[in-house]
DNA sequence: AGCTGGTCCTGATGGC
DNA sequence: TGCCATCAGGACCAGC
C-alpha cells in the first residue's frame, strides 16, 4: 500500500482529525511489528497533546509536546481516525484514544513500526531511521541536478537508485515504474550512465506523478483506504504498472513486466531508452 | 506456490 | 592487508 501519495494521504487525514486534541489511553495489542510497539506508550502518551503531523519521506511524524512518535505502515499499513470505531479485528495492533474517536493501526504483514522518540518538538531528523534519508521530492533542492549528482558512479540500475531512498525519499515500486515510463527512461539503464539532461525530466516526472497520485487520494491495490473509508484511485491513472502486455498509451508498444531486484517492474521497450 | 505496497541488516565485492 | 562505498540477497508477515 504506502508510497509518499498513500502516506500523505494517510497524514492529511490525521491532521484533520487529531491535531491539537489530548490523547486519553493508548492499547497496544501486538507488540510485535518490525520491532516492537514500546510497552510504555500507554503511560507516556495520555495527557499530551498532538501538536503537529508531519511526515519525511514514507514516516508519518506525530508531535507530542515532549517527544515524537514516529510511525511507518510498512506494506499493509493504515492509522485511520474513526468518530465511532468498530471493534478492533485480527490485525488493529494499536489504538490511540481521543475524546472524539480513535486513532487506529492497521497492518496485517506486520512490516510497519511505531517507535517513541523522546525529543521535542522541531527536527527529529537525528533519529537513525531519518538521518539517512534523501531529500523530499516536493522540496526546492530536489531536481535533475541533485539526481545526477548523487548517481555519479553508481552501477545500480535507475530504478533500484530510486526505491534506496538515499537520493530522493517517497518513491516506491509503483511510482518509480509510473515516473521512469513519464520520463522516458529504462528502468535497467545503470544510475551512473544517465545524463543531466534526462535527470532534469526525471525529476519533473517524479513530481508530476506523485502530485498526481496524492490529488487522486493514492493507489488502492488491494485494501487501502484513505481517511474517509474510500480508496485511492490512482491505480486508474497507471500508465504501466501491472499492465504488461497492454498497449502503451505513448507509443502504443507493448509493456512488459521484468523482475529486478526480485521486484517487479514494468515498462515500455517503445519509448523507454 | 508464488505473488504483493518497504527497508533494515549482513555479507560479498571491488577500488584505492 | 585494511578501509571504504556499493551491491545483492535474506529477513520480517498475512492474504489472495
Amino acid at each position: 500500500m504506502p508510497e509518499l501519495p498513500e502516506v500523505e494521504t494517510v497524514r492529511r487525514g490525521l491532521e484533520g482529525a487529531i491535531l491539537g486534541r489530548t490523547v486519553r489511553a493508548v492499547v497496544v495489542r501486538a507488540p510485535a511489528l518490525r520491532w516492537p510497539i514500546p510497552a510504555d506508550l500507554d503511560r507516556i502518551l495520555p495527557g499530551l497533546e498532538v501538536a503537529s503531523v508531519r511526515r519525511r519521506g514514507k514516516y508519518l511524524l506525530l508531535g507530542l509536546a515532549p517527544g515524537t512518535l514516529i510511525v511507518h505502515l510498512g506494506m499493509s499499513g493504515n492509522l485511520v481516525f474513526r468518530r465511532e470505531p468498530t471493534p478492533p479485528g485480527r490485525h488493529d495492533h494499536l489504538d490511540i484514544v481521543f475524546d472524539h474517536g480513535v486513532a487506529r493501526l492497521n497492518d496485517p504483514r506486520r512490516f510497519g513500526a511505531v517507535l517513541w522518540h523522546p525529543r521535542a518538538l522541531g527536527p527529529v531528523e537525528d533519529h537513525p531511521l531519518l538521518a539517512g534519508l534523501g531529500i523530499e521530492p516536493f522540496a526546492e533542492e530536489f531536481d535533475g541536478r541533485h539526481l545526477y549528482r548523487a548517481s555519479r558512479g553508481r552501477i545500480a540500475s535507475v530504478k533500484q537508485f530510486l526505491l534506496a531512498g538515499e537520493a530522493v525519499v517517497g518513491v516506491g515500486n509503483i511510482y518509480a515504474s509510473e515516473s521512469l515510463h513519464r520520463a522516458g527512461i529504462r528502468p535497467t539503464r545503470a544510475a551512473g550512465a544517465i545524463g543531466l539532461a534526462r535527470y532534469e525530466r526525471l525529476a519533473e516526472a517524479i513530481r508530476a506523478t506523485l502530485g498526481e497520485a496524492i490529488e487522486m487520494g493514492g493507489t488502492t491495490l488491494r485494501d487501502f483506504e484513505g481517511p474517509d473509508g474510500v480508496g485511492g484511485y490512482f491505480q486508474l491513472a497507471c500508465r504501466v504498472y501491472g499492465r504488461d502486455g497492454l498497449a502503451c498509451g505513448r507509443c502504443g508498444g507493448t509493456i512488459r513486466r521484468i523482475v529486478q531486484q526480485q521486484r517487479a517492474t514494468w515498462f515500455c521497450p517503445g519509448c523507454q531508452r
